[in-house]
DNA sequence: GCCAACGTTGGC
DNA sequence: GCCAACGTTGGC
């Protein structure tokens, strides 16, 4: 199963405005970069991402998992190719994980957080999904 | 099809 | 508020 990370500005979306949300959940919008857009379309039903907030705090702050697959943006153009997905708040981590101690953990290091910082939708393998789970003091199943 | 100019994102 | 990284646009 693979993992995700999706970024946020707090004052547009946050991780709170998502554990509000409840088990409905809401579709992430807003994506418009190409490789972004394609980490959604692989997306699938049930599989967990992080929850980053980005400018504020800069640090992950939750567990969300994927409730609907890749549909067409219902807030681009018609003609636009964007898609979204829905996503519900799973739960949060008991610490969150800041970007500076990203940095300061050398397997960290090759994670597309360092590398394509400007993505807002990234994949995050199997082995930085366990040692941030555990860094954020959940269980990474 | 190349590349310079420009806009946007996001860390600092 | 600055600047680096990167995507997009548009002239040639």
């Amino acid at each position: 199963m693979a993992h995700w990370l999706y970024k946020s500005e707090p004052f547009k979306w946050s991780w709170d405005a998502q554990v509000k949300a409840g088990d409905k959940g809401t579709f992430w919008d807003g994506v418009r970069n190409h490789a972004a857009k394609l980490n959604l379309m692989r997306m699938k039903v049930g599989e967990r991402g992080f929850f980053y907030h980005s400018n504020e705090g800069k640090e992950i702050v939750g567990i969300v998992e994927v409730t609907r697959e890749a549909y067409p943006d219902p807030t681009a153009e018609a003609a636009e190719p964007w898609v979204v997905v829905e996503i519900k708040a799973v739960k949060p981590l008991k610490t969150p994980v800041s970007l500076a101690t990203i940095k300061g953990e050398p397997r960290l290091a090759d994670m597309a957080l360092m590398k394509l910082s400007r993505l807002s939708v990234q994949p995050v393998t199997e082995a930085e999904w366990e040692l941030i789970c555990t860094m954020g003091g959940v269980d990474p199943a």
